[in-house]
DNA sequence: CTCTACTGTTTATGTCATACACACAATGGT
DNA sequence: ACCATTGTGTGTATGACATAAACAGTAGAG
């Protein structure tokens, strides 16, 4: 025993490796046989430009690669499968973080524009959050999560409290997203709609009745993170003075 | 002018309200015509039980109807597509809410209760939060919001600030799902190969490294949600202090 | 110059969601 | 008791999709 069910595992592996050698590793670029046509990040700046515009459910192998007057098939010898290429798209339109050593004021206003930057990352492209959820973290993403660690490491907190209280900063911008839809995007205005269901069972859901009745869901709040962010940081700050009280 | 663009915009709606109706609409029952075979709800659960062991790739209308012994066609009798059959797995995954009002000590032991079992939904159904993400909320989903704002009511907090917060420990909670996958999935360790990365590529993420280094990452965080909890009720407590001091 | 590694293409396969039309069943009004 | 109506499950068909396999041309390395 010890070697049962060895297919699902095996492919499960070999999946993941071929992630992790899509988005770390270095190609050396072959010498020999035609010029290629196309390459790996014009091929996943379309299919972001087209996630963007369209959709997710728009990004076909076949769309891609029509984009360039190219066929299908085309696109393996640029990327494994589409799986890898969702995985480029992924860590490619985070682009570079920012540089928060420019910001004055500590860490705190630091990892405030880093969450509201953050969050304009996941408003623009809305496909993001849903695929990267199930995915490896690249080196772009990683490079984001180094630059708020590092925003954060003034305050004298150990690694692991760092870690921990940068990932409440990203839980909160991600739970918002939802609730902050572009206002470009006509959404058939989805709010609305939960608003108008949620007082049509006003029986069901008293407190959130009461809630919406004295302001909540207003647009006010819509594409506004402040109330949250500013209770986040706060917690956070309790903690790092309760550390260090002098 | 006004009406240019029909066919996207209509699609759409049309979507949505199907949806709407799927998901709060009351069938009542036809009384003509051979009884049916399966129901709604017994498709759901098969639906679900099937994410949950064989993953969300594995559910499709095939699989599905065959876990009865029916033709793919025939689910189409109980649901209208297979994006509508998701919407109800994803608000009937979650079953009722709690009863948080049997825990006593006010609103942080219940809010604190609350977000630990929305964690171990989370962990019982990882196929569950990707599919949410992108969709309209279900009449359970907001039962949830319900009962963890009523929780928090008695802290006499206004509406929006009430939502606000519930949906900080919400993101939180999110947040933390990537980093506390269930042990019994031997996920070929994605954690123990994102470590690796990182500190094979040590200068390019400095403070990560030494994060890592002091702790951050260690298995005791994994399963574990209570530092980054205990922060987000701090940043909450303070802000109800703030409003009434005495 | 020719071998070889590489490029883009063609063709084929299997899976999937879903439209459509049929055969049969139960029921309610007659 | 009949039969029109309204449902149910099925068989067949279509079109999108990812991807495998084999092929034809191309350009640098020897």
């Amino acid at each position: 025993m010890g070697a049962e069910m060895p297919g699902k595992k095996d492919e499960a592996a070999e999946t993941l490796a071929r992630s992790v050698e899509v988005l770390w590793g270095h190609p050396d670029r072959p010498t020999r046989g035609p010029k290629p046509g196309m390459s790996v990040d014009r091929i996943v700046q379309a299919a972001i430009d087209l996630a963007d515009t369209e959709g997710m459910a728009a990004v076909s192998m076949q769309r891609v690669a029509s984009e360039f007057g190219f066929t299908t098939m085309s696109l393996y010898r640029y990327v494994p499968g589409k799986s890898e290429l969702i995985d480029l798209m992924v860590d490619s339109v985070l682009g570079d973080p920012p540089d928060l050593t420019a910001i004055p004021g500590g860490w705190r206003p630091r990892l405030a524009a880093w969450a509201r930057l953050t969050m304009d990352c996941f408003l623009r492209h809305p496909w993001f959050l849903p695929e990267a959820l199930q995915r490896m973290m690249g080196p772009r993403q990683i490079s984001w999560l180094e630059c708020a660690v590092a925003a954060l490491a003034e305050s004298g907190l150990t690694g692991e409290e760092l870690l921990g209280s940068v990932l409440i900063v990203n839980g909160y911008v991600r739970s918002m997203v939802p609730f902050a839809t572009a206002p470009p995007t006509p959404d058939q205005d989805r709010g609305t709609l939960l608003i108008r269901l949620i007082t049509d069972n006003a029986p069901r859901y008293p407190a959130l009745t009461s809630a919406i009745a004295d302001g909540a869901f207003s647009p006010s709040q819509h594409d506004d993170i402040e109330f949250g962010l500013q209770r986040v940081l706060d917690g956070i700050q309790t903690y790092i003075d309760s550390r260090a009280p002098n």
